[in-house]
DNA sequence: GCCAACGTTGGC
DNA sequence: GCCAACGTTGGC
């Protein structure tokens, strides 16, 4: 089957794409939303994803990721000082899951206004008005046309 | 099982 | 800081 493609949001203020580069790996703790974490345990060693800063000035994409470590418990959740820690997950029967991404490539940095005149991405759930999913799904085109937008901007600035 | 209240997210 | 959206909680 082929790979399949995500979009990860993150505050660039606590964790940004230049962070991964700098860091390597990361494992994506704190979700704490089921759906989210759903679209994780389906992610597979290689899917390719794409970085998204959300709460910044503006907002926008940074880079590409992929993942390298599937779905695994996010200890996070058992650890009482955390502030993802949810005192309702067993460790027999773990609540949270989380995945190992790694950067792939840094992005010429295209701004949420500026994907809103993208039209592949039109029904893409990203730019729904009050969206708050941080993880979320993206189609082969919809991921491919942020890219492409990127590089012709990048080519433009 | 319904639904109002509440908390969080995220753009502006 | 404000407000809209939406997921979760809790009373009934």
């Amino acid at each position: 089957m082929a790979a399949a493609y995500w979009l990860f949001k993150s505050e660039p203020d606590v964790f940004s794409y230049d962070d991964l580069a700098r860091k390597g790996s990361e494992g994506w703790d704190g979700v704490r939303n089921y759906m989210a974490r759903n679209y994780m345990r389906a992610m597979k060693v290689g899917d390719q994803a794409i970085f998204y800063h959300s709460q910044a000035t503006p907002p926008g994409v940074a880079g590409v990721c992929k993942v390298i470590k599937t779905a695994e418990p996010d200890m996070s959740q058992f650890d009482p000082k955390s502030k993802y820690f949810d005192a309702g997950s067993k460790r027999t029967d773990p609540r949270w899951d989380l995945v190992t991404v790694a950067p792939v490539k840094k992005l010429a940095f295209v701004s949420l206004e500026e994907l809103r005149s993208v039209p592949e991405l039109i029904e893409c759930r990203l730019l729904a008005k009050g969206n708050r999913l941080s993880v979320m799904p993206l189609t082969a085109p919809e991921f491919k046309a942020i890219v492409a937008f990127s590089q012709k901007a990048g080519r433009r600035g």
